[in-house]
RNA sequence: GCCGGGAUGGCGGAAUUGGUAGACGCGCCGGACUCAAAAUCCGGUACUGGUAACAGUGUGCGAGUUCGAGUCUCGCUCCCGGCACCA
């Protein structure tokens, strides 16, 4: 064993013997129970961030402590490699995405493997490979024969001058990113696929998987499945005219409705718009803006009168027909009936305009509630009707199934359950991704390009500067031959939306070398993932598609599975502190790199000045990793400054998983402390005098576990407690810093029963139980942290006198019998505030209890002269004395 | 705007089922070693008062439930994530 910890070495020597011995390549074994742990693939922009880092350690650590227990795991790596940065990238520096994107991996790869996880990299791919876009290819011309893939009109964000169609990420404040031009909502033709047909299973599936409830509420409330009518209003005057039909989750309130109102893009709307110059105007102006639900919910509620009236189907009442803006096309039936009174948005466009706001509900018999429906609206399910004819007097449940119940009899409307779920739109006017399988026919229609016709392969020589589709433009691309009946046709130039690659990569993985299919039967045994982990941004998007895309491939007969992805762990993001300098107005921002802080005596952050020329800087606040606050890590010069078991204990030890991470220069380098420390703990330990290392194993050279004394069974006892809370945190609650802290407290623990051993002085006999002792602690510590740092685990194992490798070990267990104890220490309160300790026997009964708290000479203090109410005894924790 | 989450010493965080708030670490202070510095090791460190024992205060803000609240309930504030074409 070394002098000195030199992490280049150990992690080169660590990663050879991984590599020698395949450690980490991983085949179906039907013998042993299978532990499909995945990281989320990383998009390759370029360079590996401390993110990327943070969440493959935890892959990482999980990995490696379920292989210790013995699981067959498979732990796989590939690239999400079509996307928009790809394109940019190309404009920007002329370089084609294909390219670009190759030489980004290859980067990435070598930062991954540096960083020694655990992959089985046989299993690698790029989502724009051929051989795996193709079946992405395969499985969409299935789904367009059998209706599941269709293509309507829809609403993309449009730049008028650019002539494009654009990202919501490149609409700044409603305008183009590099034309600036106003954008636009234009329609045009797009690839849907069917996800609201399976919304009630993807509703009520969240009930059987191991996810967090933050997570399944926002999939619940995305899905947004509402019991409902839809009610039918007669339009007053317009024989002509279809009568105007709604959907509603309240039509107890029908009776407060006091206007229409019906979104701009509604047929009733349009038609009017013909001869109505204000209100055509009016739903010009709606088409301004981008197509982002935050942008048009955070617009202006406004509206304009299309002078029509509807009647009210129960009472006859007339009611104005308004466009109005917050109505959306998408939803229900494109048309709502307001009741100002009972809703907040119907509210708040009733008094800007004026409408009449009548309440038909009141609060419940014995709420002591004011309601004043004037001033805001009361939107309580669990009040009476009122005001409402034959209705009146009833509550919400009665109400609805009498309404609904008339609306049925007379043909005036239906029951109704919808969702806030719409279909997922997966066309995009993009080169960067997985072509459409489709040709269009003069003669044939849309026909999709037949299997030996597949891969439709992206061609590589496209043209990304201006406007327009770039495939598109390229006639050789375009151009073809209708497989039906022969003649000239035209390929679809659209794309796939990304998600549509990584709704499946989890299950390639099992087969990645599958040449015939899509999946094989290997993907049976690894599927569903046990353990998936990725960053909190992706709870609804990604989740939900693939879990919706798990469901198809399960329907084409490919996987026995239905849902991905069994537990789910989401992880916080990386954040550091920022430093700036402000010049004539302009803020520079300094990389935490090259800032040194100074401290006051109570060690508060005083100032920050420039390691270079020491320039004072001012302390900004603490703000995601971005390029533009220049307040980012690198993680390659982290590993080598430091190495990468340093950078691994660091994002795991530094808070949990699922919370966001502060970067610190300085707590690094405490975790590059902390394992020089362990380093030198088993040096010295290893190279004292005498080669037989002593354990407590069956068959080891005897060491009586009765001759030990106090100090020595006090160690014992917090290895033991240590082993049992690590598995607990590691295993269970996934609270690898904890885990980690109590690793580091555990080698703490053995100095101090040094320095006591020391103090009492020790014999020959005593001795060896030190030695004995001593080793079973360190044993233990390396094989819990071999999953975080496992380079350095890999040398101590051996150090401490193991010829297996730390790789194939298994996990520490507890040995119940060290962690009885005799005594334990109860705290005792007067009125709930903490005034003594005391030392009872663990089996100590409750008048044995109170006699020692209430004889406590500081509890005495407090209770002397004063009536003893009560006494509460917790067992094991607390002793509450009432005066 | 809507949905979800968060807030605890100077800082990151711990407190697992309502039961001793501040584990572990960073920083800071003091000491040892050294010609000196770095590294390392030892001790201290929520705040206020006190030599100390100890006492008072304290988990974003305001109420409430309880013998007891960081934890539960109600009402706010600020910050973060998502909102369907960023991934």
């Amino acid at each position: 064993m070394d002098e000195r910890y030199t992490p280049e070495r150990v992690e080169e020597q660590a990663q050879t013997y991984w590599d020698e011995h395949r450690s980490f390549d991983v085949r179906e074994d039907p013998s042993r129970e299978k532990f499909y742990c995945l990281s989320m693939f990383p998009y390759p922009s370029g360079k590996l961030h401390i993110g990327h880092v943070r969440n493959y350690a935890i892959g990482d650590v999980i990995s490696r402590y379920q292989r210790m227990r013995g699981r067959n795991v498979l732990q796989p790596m590939g690239w999400d490699a079509f996307g928009l940065p790809a394109e940019n990238a190309a404009i920007t520096n002329q370089v084609p995405p294909a390219l670009w994107t190759r030489k980004n991996i290859e980067d990435m790869k070598r930062q991954l493997r540096r960083l020694g996880f655990a992959y089985d990299w046989n299993r690698e791919f790029a989502t724009c490979d051929p051989d795996y876009y193709r079946w992405e290819q395969w499985l969409f011309t299935r789904l367009f024969e059998q209706g599941i893939a269709y293509r309507r009109e829809s609403e993309v964000n449009w730049d008028p001058v650019d002539e494009t169609v654009l990202a919501n990420e490149q609409v700044i404040d409603g305008r183009g990113w590099r034309s600036g031009a106003l954008v636009e909502r234009r329609r045009i033709p797009q690839w849907f696929l069917r996800i609201t047909d399976y919304a009630d299973e993807l509703l009520d599936e969240l009930d059987n998987i191991d996810w967090p409830d933050a997570v399944k509420t926002m999939q619940r409330n995305w899905i947004g499945r509402s019991v409902g009518t839809e009610i039918d209003f007669d339009i007053a005057d317009e024989p002509d005219l279809d009568p105007l039909r709604v959907f509603t989750t309240r039509p107890d309130t029908i009776y407060g409705t006091t206007f229409m109102a019906v979104a701009a893009d509604h047929p009733l709307a349009v038609k009017v718009a013909k001869s109505d110059d204000k209100v055509a105007a009016f739903i010009d102006e709606c088409r301004r803006g981008g197509t982002s639900e935050a942008e048009i919910e955070t617009v202006d509620k406004r509206g304009c009168d299309l002078g029509l009236r509807a009647i009210n189907p129960f009472n006859g009442e007339r009611i104005p027909i308004w466009v109005a803006n917050f109505v959306l096309m998408g939803y229900g039936t494109g048309a709502i009936m307001a009741v100002p009174a009972h809703d907040e948005r119907d509210h708040e466009f009733a008094r800007r305009y004026g409408l009449p706001i009548r309440q038909v509900i009141s609060p419940p018999k014995g709420s002591d509630e004011i309601v004043d429906v004037q001033s805001a609206a009361w939107t309580g399910k669990e009040g009476i009707v009122i005001d409402s004819g034959g209705y009146s007097g009833l509550g919400f449940d009665e109400c609805f199934e009498a309404m609904a119940k008339w609306l049925e009899e007379n043909d005036r409307g239906v029951r109704r359950v919808n969702y806030r779920l719409h279909d997922w739109g997966v066309s995009r006017q993009r080169y960067w991704g997985c072509p459409v399988p489709i040709v269009h026919c003069e003669s044939c229609g849309m026909v999709k390009v037949p299997d030996e016709q597949l891969p439709v392969v992206l061609p590589d020589d496209v043209d990304l500067s201006g406007g327009g589709s770039p495939l598109a433009k390229l006639k050789e691309f375009v151009d073809t031959t209708c497989p039906i009946c022969g003649g000239p046709a035209r390929r679809d130039t659209d794309t796939f939306d990304t998600f549509m690659e990584s709704s499946w990569y989890f299950a390639r993985f099992c087969c990645a070398d599958a040449h015939s299919a899509k999946l094989d039967e290997r993907a049976d045994y690894w599927l569903p993932v046990d353990q998936y982990i990725g960053g909190i941004e992706h709870a609804i998007l990604h989740l939900m598609y693939a879990r919706f895309y798990q469901k198809l491939i399960n329907e084409a007969g490919l996987s026995r599975v239905r849902e991905p992805f069994s537990s789910l762990l989401t992880q916080g993001m990386v954040v550091a502190e920022t430093f700036y300098l402000e010049e004539e107005g302009k803020i520079r921002y300094y990389a935490p790199a090259e800032v040194d802080v100074e401290h006051d005596a109570r060690g508060r952050s005083v100032s920050a000045r420039t390691r270079s020329d020491g320039k004072a800087l001012s302390i900004g606040p603490v703000e995601k990793m971005s390029k533009s606050k220049n307040n980012g890590v690198d993680p390659e010069d982290m590993v080598a400054r430091y190495g990468a078991d340093t950078v691994r204990l660091y994002v795991m030890e530094t808070s949990p998983p699922d919370q966001m991470l502060e970067w610190s220069g300085s707590a690094v380098a405490g975790a590059a402390r902390f394992l020089r420390r362990l380093w030198q703990v088993v040096r010295t330990h290893t190279e004292q005098e005498g080669s037989t290392l002593l354990r407590f194993e069956d068959g080891a050279p005897g060491i009586d576990l009765g001759s030990l004394d106090e100090n020595a069974r006090f160690l014992r006892c917090r290895t033991h407690e240590t082993i049992a809370k690590v598995s607990d945190d590691v295993g269970r609650r996934y609270k690898f810093n904890t885990a980690c802290a109590a690793c580091r407290e555990l080698l703490n623990e053995i100095a101090t029963y040094e320095a006591r051993c020391e103090r009492t002085g020790s014999d020959e006999g005593s001795r060896d139980i030190r030695r004995a002792v001593i080793q079973e602690a360190l044993e233990a510590i390396v094989l819990m942290l071999a999953p975080v740092i496992p380079h350095i685990c890999h040398v101590l194992w051996q150090a401490l006198g193991h010829r297996e490798a730390v790789i194939d070990a298994a996990w520490p267990t507890v040995d119940e019998s060290a962690i009885v104890r005799d005594e334990i220490d109860l705290a005792v309160q007067v009125n709930g505030k903490l005034r003594a300790q005391i030392r009872v026997a663990a089996d100590a009964d409750r008048p044995t209890i109170e006699a020692a708290a209430t004889h406590n000479a500081n509890v005495l203090r407090f209770i002397e002269g004063k009536d003893v109410k009560r006494v509460i005894v917790v067992p094991g924790k607390i002793v509450n004395i009432v005066v």
